[in-house]
Formats: C-alpha cells, structure tokens, sequence
DNA sequence: CTGAAAGCGCTTACAG
DNA sequence: CTGAAAGCGCTTACAG
C-alpha cells in the first residue's frame, strides 16, 4: 500500500503538496496537480482514513441500531436502510450497523461508540413514544438525528425528519371521497400511540371538512395483525351502516380488511375502498393491490444525513414530509 | 475526552503500563492493575480506536454490502443483518454497510472500501450461480467470506457457509412421508438456479429411498411468486393424478399453493401437506401456519465470523449447516 | 504556491 | 514488572 510519503516522493514534491492535491486541490499550480495526480494514479494510492480520521477526529461513520425484535413495522426496513446507506455514502459517509438493548437500557452502547471515536454520531429510528435516548443523546451532546417525532414531549429533544400521517389520511379520505365514498370508517391502533393519533386526527379532519360522518366509524385494533383487521372490518359491516370506504392505520390492518371482505363476498375497490399505510412489500403483491401511502424513503434518508452532517443550515433541523398515495386496484371505483 | 497520557499522569505510571493494563493485564502487578483500572474509571477513559487501528492497522469493520433490490428472496434478510451483527460484536467487531453495483461492476467499491482501511474483509451474501465477486477478492487477497456457495463451479473461489438444502428436501419429504403422505411432488425452479437444482435432488434422493414415486411430480414455476405458486399446484392437482403432499422450494410457491388449495376447497394439513423453504415471516402468519425449513441465521452468521476473523482454525472454512424444520398446520395429518 | 515540522492517540519492540 | 521512544499515515498552522 502506498502512503502520502511515496507519492510526494515518486511526484517531487512534499507531502503536504499531496495531501493539498486531495484535499485542497485549488492550491495547487495546474502543473503540479497534474504531476501529482499522475503519481497518485500510478502507485493506486489511496489515503488511509484511520490516519485521517486520528488527525481531524471525525470517522465519518455514522451509527445505526438494528432493531432487535422484528415486528411487521419492519416490513419496510429494508428500504430504509439501503435509502440510508445510499444517502450517507454521498457525502462520503458510512452506516456502522450495532445492536443495543431497548430504550434507556441501550444508552451505553451508544456513548461506547461514540467515546471511542467507532461513528461521529447517531440516526435513531423505531422511536417510541416516550423514547429516551433522545434526551440521553441530547444531554451527553452526542450529535443525532431521529427518523420518527417522540410523541407526547412539549418540545421535541433534537432534530427529526418525520412524515406526515395526519396529511396522509386526509390524502386517503380526499382519494376514496373522490371515487365516490359517503361513509369512510378508520381502522387504528390504541389511544397509547402518538402516531396513530396524528393519523387518526387527520381523517377526522378531513372527514369533517368534507361533510362526511365520522360517528361510529372508528375501530381501535388491539395489536396490529391481519386478523384484528379482520375483526374491526366484521364488527363496521355488522354494525347496520357498513361503510363504503376505510382508511387503515398500517398495511397489515389494510389486509386484514381486504380479507374481511372476500370472506363476505364483497369486492375490495368497486364494493368498499380501502387504504393502507406505508406501502409495504406486501401492498403491491396482494389481488387487488392495496392503495397505500408511501413513505418517501430516499428523502428521510437524504434528509436525515443533510441534518446531521450539517451540510445544510438553510433547512430547518425538523422536517416534517409528505407521504405519497399509491393507488393501485383496493381503493378502484366499480 | 481523557487520553491514554491522562491516565497514566493520573495513575502516575507510563503509558505503555495503561496500554498494558486494557490490552495485557496479566503482565501488570495487581496492585498496579486495580490503581491504573480506578484511574481509567475515574477519568471514564474509553481508548481512541482510530488511533489503535493505525497502530495495528486492523480496524475491526467488516463490509457488508445491502442489496440493492429488495426480492423476496430478502425477506429474512432483517434477521440475517441482526444475527451477523451480534455475532460481530461478540468478536468486538462491527458492521459496516455500504452499497454497490451489482457483480463485477461494484468491485471497485469494495477495492476502494479495504484500500482505504474502512474495513478489514467482506460478508458476501445474495451469493448467484456464476458470482464473480469471490474470484475478484480472492486474486486481490481481500479477506472475505461468503453466505452461500457459487453454483457451477469445480472448485469453491474461498472460504463459506451454506444451508445443505439437499438435507432440507429430504427432511421435509420424510416427514409429509410419517404424515401418511405417498405422492409427493416438488414444486421449483427453472434449470439455471444451483440452489433449486441442489433442493431438487434432495427430494428425488428421499423420495427413491422411501419408495415414492417422482415421475409427473416435479413442476418448474417461471419465477418465485404467489401466483407462479398456486399455477402449479393447479397443474398438479388437474394432472390425474393430485399429489398428497407438496415440497415448494419456498415459501412464496408454498403460499401459492395454499392459495390453491383453498381455492379447489381442498384443506391443507388434512387434504394436502405443504412444506416451504426459509420459514420467512409470513410462514407463521397465514392460517394454516406454514411448515418450512428455517435457517439457522444465528449459527450462520457466528460460523461466518468466525471464519472472517480467523478465530477459529479448527473448523475447516466450509461450513455446510442443516436447515430446522418447523412443523406447522399446513402439513398436520387430517 | 510550496515545504519542514509538529502532533492526532495509540502500540510495541527494546532496554532497564 | 515498568518506562522512554519510535512510529502508524495523515492534516494543518506556520514560514518562506
């Protein structure tokens, strides 16, 4: 492996003049660039970062816990990671992957990577709704940033990218409204859920503002499975004013209802309307396929990086996005 | 940030004493030991690891390169990424992802990534029948090892671990065979797919030895979805002779032909057995539960590493793992 | 525009 | 068992 000393040796010049062609190329006389750079090309030299990074203290590493207990939230984690991989690699960044224990109990973990200069710092994501790593992070001044708002706290501990549910549902009511639906039910979570709430309130809202019932036609899962969507869809049709159109808080319950309705003999689409969360896998292989938000994932990720490398104090440090309808055949008008 | 230097001012030693105490404490007088050990806590020291790598020239990162697109074939990635991460960091080591073009044309990344000293060697997985990244590492004398032989090739290009999917035909063809099932047939892949090739042979061996017969019995789906799945599994229910038991090379051909069977109003478990490979979440969410062999993620990551890192020169650097199966309602007796 | 020198925080022969 | 010193490969004021 070659180092800066042979390159300035093999182009005749210092090694300050090498490391300038690198880093500071500006500085240089085109001439001696072009020298140096013929010499870089030739020996294939590549700069070591741990040398590097021992001198300017930043790894450029940033890190990244994997969830440890795969719950159907994970469906779409894939994407979320390759999106962040991706971003974080653009601005010649890497994603350091480590496990840690849930919550308050992980804090260590965090703060040994941190203190021994393994990642500059952290992207959190899976946040809970009294979550405190943040507020951990944000004391210690471990730089972080969290994909996900920490639900119920005044003020949010730190910077956050999040997408926005409550306009999600209001996206959805406006879609399934459009294709004709009078009664539009929504399927969610318990009330203990910060994010379920947000997007509750915005198919109320919109519900509301379009002149549309929303009495009776709320059913709260008790955990989010294909079956509890199943039974939350039987309980609406049974309940002497069926609706013709339902908003469901996840892609899971949003399958449990489309199962619900073939089970009754009903068309999904033509019959009732149904919508999903965060299109998973799984929305686009399903017959007919479920209309479903889409979380723009290329833009947390390149959002989450912009704001914790502070490449872009033009934006604000709390970005709230927009999520995106699919419309595929679950939501089509008969 | 306390430094090495620090510690040994405040315990009023040298620094190679410090140095001796995290990385050789036995060479140090106990009492020695314990005052260096209280100055370290006290000052909450965590050594500089950019420095020690410099030093060493050994960063403890090992590559691991995400898919880029996401196939079903990726639907236990999540757990594998979880597994191979724990089983780092049990060896003090950690992940590092990172993203490429596929084949021969991502090589210069991974050159680029051991060049510059971000990582010591690779985790290859997403291995294809004529994978030409093996070759590539091996000539450049980059540390690797893979997730998953290179089919079709006379000799293995380095060190792997693999799932003997051969065992993994057999086990379940012998145990739809306990279940009282006497005409299995196998559900695949097209030719090209050493993987589905190796799957194959394992139920045509079992179902020889037990005396069943395979002719007629074999169907090959275009590709690895649902609907491919349960095409098949019209095929052979409509061929004269309906098989009573079902091998599908995965689970998504698997929940083809449950689809089917619940279609033609034929029970799995009691009508029809059915087995799938890799025991992917959505074989324990269906009704009825679907058998499948499981990959025993745990063990191969921990082999994987172990390989990596050199730990363990007893075990040969070939580590052929039996799949587990896991018996659930879709090939319980009627 | 270019160069000599110090130093980032460790580890490791080597000497005592 | 302990210590003084060199060096890993970079970057960065500073001087010319």
């Amino acid at each position: 492996m070659a180092t800066l000393k042979q390159v300035a040796a093999h182009a005749e010049v210092s090694v300050q003049t090498v490391s300038n062609a690198l880093n500071a190329p500006h500085r240089l006389r085109p001439d001696t660039l072009e020298r140096v750079n013929r010499s870089i090309e030739l020996l294939n030299y590549r700069p070591n970062r741990n040398a590097r990074s021992l001198r300017t203290s930043a790894v450029e590493l940033i890190g990244y816990c994997v969830p440890s207990w795969p719950n159907q939230t994970h469906l779409v984690m894939d994407q979320f990671l390759h999106a962040l991989c991706a971003a974080a690699e653009t601005s010649g960044r890497h994603i350091l992957l480590f496990t840690a224990p849930a919550a308050v109990d992980g804090m260590p973990t965090y703060d040994d990577l941190h203190a021994r200069r393994l990642v500059d710092g952290f992207v959190l994501s899976q946040t809970e709704t009294h979550d405190p790593r943040h507020g951990w992070l944000k004391d210690r001044q471990i730089p972080f940033v969290s994909f996900g708002r920490v639900w119920k706290e005044t003020t949010q501990p730190g910077p956050w990218v999040d997408v926005d549910g409550a306009a999600g549902s209001a996206m959805a009511v406006q879609h399934l409204h459009e294709t004709g639906r009078r009664r539009i039910a929504f399927l969610g979570w318990p009330q203990s859920s910060g994010l379920g709430e947000d997007r509750l309130a915005g198919w109320r809202d919109r519900c509301t503002e379009l002149g549309l019932p929303t009495g009776g036609l709320v059913v709260r899962c008790a955990e989010d499975t294909i079956d509890e969507g199943a039974r939350a869809t039987a309980q609406l049709i049974d309940s002497g004013q069926p609706p013709d159109g339902i908003v469901a808080l996840s892609d899971i319950l949003a399958l449990g209802a489309l199962r619900q309705l073939g089970d009754r003999g009903l068309t999904a689409g033509a019959d009732v309307g149904v919508t999903g969360f965060d299109d998973s896998p799984r929305a686009s292989v399903v017959s007919p396929g479920l209309t479903s938000l889409r979380q723009p994932m290329e833009q947390i990720a390149t959002e989450l990086i912009a704001i914790l490398t502070g490449t872009r104090n033009d934006v604000p440090s709390e970005r709230l996005l927009l999520p995106e309808l699919v419309i595929r055949g679950s939501s089509a008008p008969g």
